[in-house]
DNA sequence: TACCAGGAGAAAA
DNA sequence: TTTTCTCATGGT
């Protein structure tokens, strides 16, 4: 991948949106149980169990970990899969205070902290990542599935490359940048939901000229 | 009605 | 090792 071409993108991106301010949260932790409610999950149902929680005064490990799994599952039922996710946010919750909450985390280096979430079941590549750069200011490229169809509309992608090796181009083109990475994947969501699912030929959209020539 | 959403893990092939 | 299946509510 071409840094040049990566950044144009990104500035018509900047120039159509604006500036998205991510992450949508209060609080890395917020952020961090964010990541794991919006897997494969709009983010509108997400806000529904955020608020649940917060209702309930329980947006805090401890709080969620005091809840039994029922409990939970039936405060993050809007949330679609909420069985497997309150699993997934017990899960979580253990580990973080096992390993000393947000200070004892961000004294780890990016690649052990790195392992060390993807270690939790029901942490993926993805959601790892979203944590890092969000939670805890990372500069890690998060690739989701807007990501994977923008890039591969832009002709960056045969189409089945591995989650890692597409996160390793893009952080080798445009070397480590925690603002440019929070931005970029911000514009990539924002332009994803608005233009790419409607328009799914991306015809007329502000990229129009930088997809020009490549199919899909 | 059918399809999809800011994935991950287990099971099957 | 790669592909397929499961999890589920809410909006379009």
């Amino acid at each position: 991948m071409e840094r040049d071409r990566l950044l144009a993108v990104f500035e018509a991106l900047l120039a159509a949106y604006g500036p998205q301010d991510w992450w949508p949260a209060e609080t890395p932790f917020e952020v961090m149980v964010g990541a794991v409610l919006t897997q494969n999950t709009s983010w509108t149902n997400v806000e529904r169990g955020l608020q649940n929680l917060s209702t309930l005064g329980a947006l805090t490990a401890p709080a969620i970990l005091a809840l039994s799994e029922p409990e939970l599952a039936e405060r993050l039922r809007p949330v679609g899969y909420f069985n497997l996710k309150a699993q997934r946010l017990r899960a979580f919750c253990t580990a973080y205070l096992a390993h000393g909450e947000l200070d004892g985390l961000s004294r780890l280096a990016t690649s052990e902290l790195r392992h060390l979430l993807l270690t939790i079941k029901g942490v993926g590549l993805e959601t790892a990542d979203d944590m890092l750069l969000y939670a805890f200011d990372r500069p890690v490229f998060v690739v989701d599935t807007y990501t994977r169809r923008l890039l591969a509309r832009l002709g960056e992608l045969e189409g089945n490359e591995g989650y890692e090796i597409i996160r390793h181009s893009l952080e080798v083109a445009l070397g480590p940048d925690l603002a440019l990475f929070n931005e970029y994947h911000a514009l990539i969501v924002r332009h994803g939901k608005e233009i790419c699912r409607t328009r799914p030929r991306c015809g007329v959209c502000c990229l129009a000229e930088l997809c020009a020539g490549h199919p899909g």
